[in-house]
Parts: structure tokens; sequence; C-alpha cells
DNA sequence: ATGATCTTAAACTGAGCAGTTCAGTTGTCG
DNA sequence: CGACAACTGAACTGCTCAGTTTAAGATCAT
């Protein structure tokens, strides 16, 4: 029995620096996660913690692409067939609303956008296993919606692009921002309904 | 003569203060900007700036709301009579991506939702005479468009949130993971012709 | 000019944190 | 068993930073 089949890397604690770093850098964000802290909460001590991670910012990319991979994973069923456009979009559009508005998302993209600044690299992996995965996989979706001759577009990424921030409005400020602690349900139909009804509006058939 | 009339708190150096805090906050980030370096370069002793601000977090707040006014003084010319529904919405799309796509729109961004976790009140002050201030304007513009008969809206609040979703497809994702240095005028030509296209095809006469 | 108020420089406090070191413990494997 | 590697915990270094204090200097109104 191979005990060590998911720990392609050193030692035996490796996951669990992981999964601690990933624990408190989300309740935290980068600046604010002591390296101490994260040692604690992954129940390893500071000098195991150091021998597999040089330094914080390493730990905290490695962190970032776990758990891109991760979400990359769970994302996988999106286009199903017997379905109409709008119901597909209506489909996808909760998806991505579920995603950026859970307490996941919403930190992820926190610290993204506070850090991509000093740290390049962390931005970049993350639009690029997150959104721009997602991005591709609309775009591709449209593009066999419009040979069906379901859908009506001449620039699939635009439209892909479009239709990813209009599930965003009003919801994704004001989660930004910190202005309201809960959203209703009805909050969010209202946003999808209108969505797709303004997608299906400019690219729906004539 | 009064030189005190754009001063109404305490001190004559607190426009100084002010100044620096912007410019320190800008280069560096809440975290990252130092009292003292904020007070190097706004010429002016810690001291000083402490009998001002009683600290660090509500000079900032003092600093996003001056700033926040004073954007909201340039951006008051709006809604110009003789336009059709789809110059002004362009006009309105082009203020929102150049204000966004800036230096200075961008860094407040960051800052502000990387911060709002923890303060709220940042987060809340900002939204409110920023992005909160452009909603209004906006969804008042589309009422009286609508009145007019030049549009057809049943949620105008929605409908100002989406145009203004609409303007930051593609664009905003990739400043905000700073996945390009630099955006081409063809590329935000392309965004706010399609958010126009869009939405007359939606709220458009029939 | 005189007193009140504002400003200054610089030293200081106290805290937090990244990263290191090391003597000692635990577990593994031949 | 014995040797070797990973792991531990706790102390320690060196630094940065928010916020305070003090004693002296500048500015202003009257």
């Amino acid at each position: 029995m191979n005990k060590h089949a998911s720990s392609p890397k050193k030692g035996r604690k490796y996951d669990q620096v992981i999964e601690g770093a990933w624990q408190v850098f989300m309740r935290e964000g980068f600046e604010g996660a002591s390296v101490d802290a994260i040692a604690r909460a992954a129940g390893v001590s500071k000098a195991t913690l150091y021998s597999y991670f040089s330094d914080k910012k390493l730990l905290f990319i490695e962190v970032a692409r776990t758990e891109c991979l991760r979400q990359a994973d769970t994302a996988i069923v999106m286009g199903q067939s017997g379905q109409s456009a709008r119901e597909t979009l209506t489909n996808m559009a909760q998806r991505m609303v579920r995603f950026y508005l859970s307490d996941l998302g919403q930190r992820v993209f926190r610290i993204c956008v506070a850090e991509a600044d000093r740290f390049p690299e962390i931005g970049r992996s993350f639009y690029e296993c997150g959104p721009e995965l997602a991005r591709r996989r609309v775009a591709s979706y449209l593009q066999e919606a419009v040979a069906r001759g379901e859908l009506m577009i001449e620039d699939c990424q635009l439209a892909a692009d479009q239709f990813a921030e209009l599930c965003k409005a009003d919801l994704f400020p004001r989660m930004m921002f910190n202005i309201t602690d809960h959203i209703t349900q009805d909050e969010i139909d209202r946003v999808i309904n209108g969505a797709v009804d303004m997608f299906m509006a400019r690219y729906g058939p004539a």
C-alpha cells in the first residue's frame, strides 16, 4: 500500500501545509496571514513549512494553483445537449453567480485583485484557470449554438464576455464593496433573467 | 480675503496631508503605505498628521471621500439634450471606461476591494460616491429617455447596472488580474460599441 | 509685541512578523 | 538494533511600522 500516491513533492506533511495555508489565506488575505498562524492551522512546525516553501509568496502561489486545479475539475460538466439556448444560458448564469457570490469566490477575487499589482504571477495564474477557462467554455458553446442556427453572433468571444458581465450586474459590486451582507434569491433571479433576456434580445434568432 | 474657504476642518496643512496621503496610498496601497512615508510626501510632521486624523484608517477614508467628490465634480456634465440615446450612451460608456482603465481608477478599486473585508466603511464610502452615484445618474437618464419614448425599459435601475457591466466586458478582468499592460483604442471601441448595440437591441424602440 | 494655537523633528514604545537556528523527538527502513 | 531522515518547538534575530511624547520653533490674531 503506497500511502504517498498523492504527494508528488517531498515530505509527508505537504498537503497539510497547503490545506492550512489555504484556510488562513482565505480568512486573512495575503498580508494578513502570518506564517505562524498558517503553521498552526496546518498542524505543522514553522521549520517544516519553510523546508517546503522558501518564502511566503511562493507558498501562496502554490496554494492558489492547487485551488484553481481543484475548481477546474469541479466545473467540467457544462454544456448539455437537449436544451434550448435560453435554458443553457440560464444554467451557466446560475453557476457563475453561485461561484462569485460564494465565500470562496469572493475571497479569492479579493486577494488576487489586491496582490496582482505586486505579484503579477498570482493574478495571471488565477485568471488563466478561472475566468479565462470559463470564458473559453462559454465562447465555444456559443460557437456551436451559432452553427446550429440557435443564435446569431459575429464575435463569440465578445458575446461570452458580455454575458459574464451581465451576470454580475448590481450583485457583484455590492459584494465587492461589502454593501450588503445578504443577497436574496429574488435579487439573483432578477439579474439572471435580465441577463438572459438581454442576451437573447441581441443574439437570439431574428 | 478669507484664505480658509476650502479648509472647513482645522489647521492650515490639512490639504497638504490629504494630497500626500493620496499619492502614497495610490502608489503603495493601504497596508503598503507607511505613515512616515505619507508625512514625508505631505511635507508635514507625523505629529501634525496625527493631530488631524486619529488613525491611518480614518485618514484613508477621508482621502477616498475627497477624491470621490473631486471625480463627481468632473463628471457632472452627463446628459446633454440634443443627442440620440445611442449617442448619449456611447458618451457615457466612454467616460466610464476611461475612468476604470485609468491608473487612478484601477488603484482605487484595488485598494477598496482588498480592504472592504476588514474595513467595511472604506468599501461603503467609496461605493456611495463612486459607482452608486454613476448608477443613479445613468438610471435617471434612462428614466427620462423612457418618458420621451426613446427607450422601452421596465426596470431602469437594472438596465443601468447592466449597461455599466457591459462596458467592463473583457477589459476590466484583464486589468484587474494584470494580464495586459496596454489596452488599445480598438479594443475599447469594440467593447463600447458592443455594449451600446446590445443595450439598444434590448431596450431600443420596437 | 504677546499669547494662543499650530507645527516640527526626533526619539521612543510596543507590537507584530518573516525567516533562522538548534537541540531534541519521532518514525521508517534495512 | 541502529542509522537516517523528517519533524518539532521554542527561542532568537532583525526589521518595519503605528502611534506617542516632548521640548522647542513658527504663525497668527489682536
